[in-house]
DNA sequence: CTACTTGTTCGATAGTAGTCGAACAAAAGG
DNA sequence: CCTTTTGTTCGACTACTATCGAACAAGTAG
């Protein structure tokens, strides 16, 4: 369905991937992601509470910020945390976010 | 001159402090203040390139987190990271910062 | 082909956040 | 007192962000 966009971490600034962890529901995004233990998960995996238009937006934002990765499978969108990656870029930081969860 | 609330850091989110600490003027006065190594600074200490209100406004920003703590000493206010108590509320993040100032 | 599922995009709206200049407040020093 | 220094507060403005419903797109399954 759609082409994902994934930039490589090292264009990523430390301000722009607080911005997007800053956010309780893009947190609730990555605990859950962090307890599938790297499993892809679909959107609708997630418990948000908010719109499939908001819900959207977030992922986008995790993704814009190489937190998460996504790929389409049928109607599907998986998506991943980019789990080693971060912690070589900003290590701790999934750490932080999993310790408050 | 005035009085300088100091909420306890177990009262802070992950949240509200992430929102504070994801803006490049208040990064930088952590990364000021971690170079000083806890000597307590002043607000014209910092080369932060805004105006006098937007810099009062980022101070008291990352005072309501718990990241910095306040007193005044004659018409100066000092400044002074929470650094103990930040590293066992949320530990990593200050390192995080530091790491990419 | 049609219907269903899944997610994206669009347009609108309400709320929040960063910014500034100007006015103010408080302390220090002549 | 009056001035200087330092920072706060106020009001206003701009920009961004989260949110939603509705319309759309693309794949799947009957």
């Amino acid at each position: 369905m759609k082409i994902y966009d994934h930039p490589p971490l090292k264009d990523i600034t430390l301000t722009s991937v607080l911005q997007a962890v800053a956010d309780p529901c893009r947190q609730k995004i990555i605990s859950t992601l962090l307890r599938a233990k790297g499993r892809a998960l679909a959107c609708n995996e997630f418990e948000l509470g908010v719109s499939k238009a908001t819900a959207s937006h977030h992922f986008e934002a995790l993704r814009n910020a190489g937190v998460i990765q996504t790929q389409t499978q049928g109607t599907k969108c998986l998506s991943q945390l980019r789990e080693g990656e971060l912690n070589k870029r900003f290590p701790g930081l999934l750490k932080l976010i999993h310790s408050e969860s």
